[in-house]
DNA sequence: TGGAAAACATTCCATTCGGCATGTAAGTTC
DNA sequence: GAACTTACATGCCGAATGGAATGTTTTCCA
């Protein structure tokens, strides 16, 4: 290239026409896209195959980089729970918007729980989650997070039917869970999809057979 | 030590001492030893961190008696999952003795359920199994094998109570399991056991109730 | 504007992994 | 009891891993 303006040097150029990114821009461009990889490598590849250089290399970051950022690799793990977490959270609340209220709302929350807790995302969470039962570090990690998303959801759901009981909320949005989470792990190898939705749907009835009787 | 018999080679004198063991019984063995380490090793470590070296220390087998019988380590994890199956079926097999029929049923099969799917055995399970979501050797190694404990479990409760409609019971049936896993996935974290029994509780109830309106 | 600090890149290393090759001992068969 | 097969043991290798060390660039701030 010949350079016919000697008076500006060329990085600073370059800095200009592209944008002053600032310290703070850089670092948190460089973060999320780590645990985004992460997150990537958790679902495609499962824990026991995500290794810190497929990280960086999905993440366009060089191992320097992702050392600076995430001393070592649980650090880079626990920090991919919370950011794991909070996609799953938004997603929730986003389809949250338009779920009616009354006894229609069992219906639609089942399903909500279920997109929610056994979408593309939760096959990272599995991953994480089953890896924290012989991993003292991640397990106390999620343990606080998960929590915190688990009781959020539900308060989301009581905030949508004030009319009922408390305990018939809890318990209805628990037991999907858990049942949303089983039946995650069955979706995950390639259980038969046309029985989990019946099974589904039977729930639906159940559940809705409980709320009609506790409501009154 | 001063041989005296000379007639006798002192192999052979050892081996009848000892007793002879066969061929089918030594490979019986060492194979067993190693399918019970894997186990232990899933258990304990869970699969990231379980490697054939740990299995054969924890086995007390050289590694070329595990290759020798394994050839790698996938053909390995395989057998293990088959191993693993065939202990929890009679775990179940042998707790389903003092089952009681008609409506307890409802109630203590849920407890079997729960005691077969998410014991001590359970763990390992959940490690395969998560594994096996991106590792399709190993999903094509657990698919029959658990479709058939599933399967052979429904089948033993269709037994007991011939009264109740079929559809009622495989509905109840997977519903118990699919729960069950989920609750054993949050057992496995130290999720808090006192709301899960109290969950376990509920679904009892609520089975029984689904149980009862079919039945009539 | 010049130096400090933060962000990023490159290279290297000790360890561990799964698997192979080769050798020895025990059991089987004729 | 000798050939043969099966079971078991030892040592080694290339590959990959997580992490440390060191060097370079970019932004910040006084």
């Amino acid at each position: 290239m010949t350079a016919t303006k000697p008076t500006q040097p060329d990085a600073l150029a370059r800095t200009r026409e592209r944008g002053h990114r600032t310290q703070a821009e850089r670092r948190e461009r460089t973060r999320t896209a780590l645990l985004d990889a992460t997150i990537d490598c958790l679902t495609e590849l499962g824990y026991a195959r995500t290794s810190v250089q497929e990280i960086c290399a999905r993440a366009g970051v060089s191992k320097g980089a992702q050392q600076h950022h995430f001393a070592t690799k649980a650090e880079l793990m626990a920090a991919a729970v919370e950011h794991l977490t909070n996609r799953i959270q938004a997603e929730i609340l986003a389809a949250s918007g338009d779920l009616p209220e009354g006894p229609e709302l069992v219906e639609q929350g089942i399903d909500l729980i279920w997109q929610g807790f056994a979408g593309t995302l939760s096959a990272a969470v599995m991953e994480l989650w089953v890896t924290a039962r012989t991993d003292a570090e991640l397990a106390a990690a999620i343990k606080p997070v998960d929590k915190a998303l688990g009781r959020s959801t539900l308060e989301l759901f009581q905030t949508l039917a004030p009319e009922m009981p408390q305990r018939t909320m809890e318990t209805l949005y628990w037991l999907t869970v858990n049942l949303t989470r089983g039946l995650a792990l069955d979706a995950q190898i390639g259980g038969d999809a046309a029985r989990r939705n019946q099974l589904l749907t039977e729930w639906k009835r159940i559940a809705l057979a409980v709320y009609r009787d506790d409501v009154t």
